[in-house]
DNA sequence: ACTCTTATTGACCAACGAGTTAGTTAACAA
DNA sequence: TTGTTAACTAACTCGTTGGTCAATAAGAGT
């Protein structure tokens, strides 16, 4: 408030205001939601004017878009090549994965992210098809590769490896909407780690032969 | 459009507002999201005007807030009941309510109104924190008071009860989502009633002693 | 110093939609 | 028939905000 040194200098600094802009824009959407942020708020925090703004994207939703691309790419990429490299029993990997989840979630605003991109996929279908294809849509087969290796070697019992990744994952999406959703509003810490180990110990006992 | 036996005639008919015009937001939001929904189509489709609406509902909000309340109060209560009278081994009765939820995800619009929930309640607190209380609160203590039986009773396994229920229910949240945000944007549907029953499935056997 | 390019902005607008109000009409009782 | 009340609406207010544009200034080159 009293911040004297805020006074706008303006600078020309096209290279850094991208990155910049969807660092507010990720700030004030989990904060306030989506619809609730106006671009000005955006602007004043990115350090610059609205209108400079569309310099630099389209329109409101192509903030999201833009958002959501820079985020969940990378994580699947990793986990590909987690589950591309390893060789022997799946079991632990599945641990591993699970708790790599857990991981991201507690220490990124995936969970913000999530909820935005479920809130936001009537209104915005481009969005909700984006993620549909480039995360839902990689890493449910991704899993599912997984389930299926264990059961070709006999590690694990023959079940629909389908029902089963969406049984796998199911808890850590409610992990994430606890998270982005409940917590903020009062409901008691949730601990995603923990979560992920209980998570991943029930289901390889439930595939045990 | 050529609909000429749509001409107005106004009625008094202060018994049948509030449910017809409940009926009408609970489409147009499912539809459309909360905020994209016009007060004014709300009026329409319930055949009155937007002031009218303000002799029965304070604003915007408290409409979500109604429809929540008369949605999701009643099914907690049959599942508690199904809880509270059920005697013997708890297996069956957990693939009873898993079951029940399913029904209840494909038959009526749940699956919309929790993605209303989780996505207003952020911009509506009160909304969130209504949810909170009257059914996370209610129905997960319900699902652990069962597994708790189980254990006590030796049926099950020595586990943390409360990991243990955001396991069991979180496949069906993850069902929910799927069918209210993915499959209108093209995603493959998905059949909860065999979600619920691998679901119950798999965490049943990780619990055998 | 003087251009020239282009990043940046202040000021604007059009549209929109939640909520209000003053007035109108249906229903019913006396 | 007429008076009264409660249900209802047309038409308005008013704040809000996404998006635009002409004007401005920062920096690079000369």
């Amino acid at each position: 408030m009293t911040n004297q040194s805020e006074i706008t200098i303006r600078r020309r600094r096209p290279k850094a205001r991208p990155t910049e802009i969807l660092a507010a824009a990720l700030d004030l959407f989990t904060e306030r939601g989506f619809n609730a942020t106006r671009l000005e708020d955006v602007a004043t925090r990115a350090g610059l004017s609205k209108a400079a703004i569309y310099l630099y994207f389209n329109d409101k939703a192509s903030l999201l878009t833009a958002l959501v691309q820079a985020t969940v790419g990378a994580n699947i990429t990793i986990a590909g090549d987690m589950i591309g490299r390893h060789q022997g029993p799946v079991a632990p990997l599945v641990r591993e994965l699970l708790s790599f989840m857990a991981g991201r979630m507690q220490e990124t605003r995936m969970p913000d992210l999530i909820k935005l991109v479920i809130s936001e996929s009537r209104a915005h279908p481009e969005i909700g098809r984006f993620y549909l294809d480039n995360v839902i849509g990689r890493a449910l087969p991704l899993f599912q590769s997984l389930i299926e290796r264990g059961m070709a070697s006999g590690e694990f019992r023959k079940v629909d490896p389908r029902l089963t990744v969406k049984c796998l994952v199911g808890p850590m999406l409610l992990g994430a909407i606890w998270k982005s959703a409940f917590e903020p509003i009062g409901a008691e810490p949730l601990d995603l780690a923990a979560l992920a180990v209980h998570d991943a110990d029930l289901i390889i006992r439930a595939l045990q032969p």
